[in-house]
DNA sequence: GCCAGTTTGGCAGTCACTGCCGAGTATCGC
DNA sequence: GCGATACTCGGCAGTGACTGCCAAACTGGC
């Protein structure tokens, strides 16, 4: 249908790909924010973003992953940070950096807010967050295991778990707060009340 | 229009209704640990329960409810229990105490190890189990806020998420452990790893 | 220009769930 | 005992997410 610049390498193919994707999930998110995740039928999304519903869906599996911020990346900066951290870093400060490097890839303030505003304010979308990062948390196990003397299974799950768990109301008290204020310094506040 | 029928009344509807009720619970429960619960159809359920779907509907408004075990009654004890413990007793201790009676309500040691065995291992029950548990920590904010002496609703979040999040550890490693030992001493252990 | 591999859209079907409606059934006033 | 009045049940159609299948359109190499 539409033919744009060719002057990339890439094939053609994949830059209509990457074109349709971004389409996409502008429009998802557009919809999303002017009417709320679960009053936009997929069929309205595919409309406006000019796809077929069928189409749309080989791009995306889901409709949770039109909120885009696509959890790979998320889940191989976390790793990343925190296995570069040094080793005589503590498990806490290792995830503190992980935590960090995870929010420097947002893109802007305002998409960010209103992802995480989106998120926070649909249960749907919240349960199945709350999923994605189970499964974060059995990936950075071993790597956090790692970092605690003679630790058990159970021992290094239950401080990943508590790291999210604070990460989570540090940016639930962020999105109330209008996105005022450093999440981190909300995270530390966060750990401290816990660990003091 | 409304019937004010206080009266502890035999009325057969509300007899024939637990009837039916137990009927499905018990249906559910078999169908999902025999063929797993995303494998299972409501169709299939509501049949040999012997009601019409309609019918399973209006009983458990949802699937996820055929799982038993009603969020109700768990809110009331948690509630009931923390709000009970002495003044003079800390957050840790009182949301302990919660802990315990939670747990101390299952009837029996399968049906529980049962339940929590699908809980476990099926992604969507858990996101469904994890998004429950967030509107418990809303419900419990002010109770436990008040044993924090100057907190924030910040601070006060962060320690039930916490707890919630021992809680979810010790079970799933209780699980994985096939039921043996106690969930109380794991979840020690866990809350013994984040504040030690 | 043609062939092979890929992508696309439409269509039908599954599954959870809801609204509506007519047909029962229990309960209550008499 | 007998309607009138709740209240419940089952069926049917519809919605919305999602999948499999198939034929048509497209891209890239020859």
């Amino acid at each position: 249908m539409e033919r744009e610049a060719k002057a990339g390498k890439a094939t053609l193919w994949d830059r209509t790909r990457q074109l349709a994707s971004r389409e996409i999930l502008e429009t998802a998110l557009r919809l999303f924010t002017e009417q709320g995740y679960d009053e936009t039928p997929i069929a309205q999304i595919a409309k406006e973003a000019g796809v077929s519903q069928r189409t749309l869906f080989r791009y995306f599996g889901t409709k949770e992953d039109l909120l885009g911020g696509n959890q790979e990346r998320f889940g191989q900066v976390l790793t990343h940070a925190i296995s570069a951290q040094p080793a005589e870093a503590g498990v806490w400060a290792a995830l503190r950096a992980g935590v960090a490097a995870v929010h420097a890839l947002h893109d802007s303030h305002e998409q960010a807010l209103a992802r995480f505003r989106l998120l926070h304010n649909t249960a749907s979308l919240r349960a199945g967050w709350l999923e994605k990062r189970l499964r974060f948390q059995e990936d950075l196990l071993p790597l956090v295991k790692a970092r605690m003397a003679a630790a058990t299974d159970l021992q290094a799950t239950a401080v990943l778990a508590t790291a999210f768990a604070c990460l989570d109301a540090a940016s639930m008290a962020w999105v109330d707060d209008d996105g005022r204020g450093e999440i981190m310094d909300r995270y530390d506040e966060c750990l401290a009340a816990v660990r003091g």
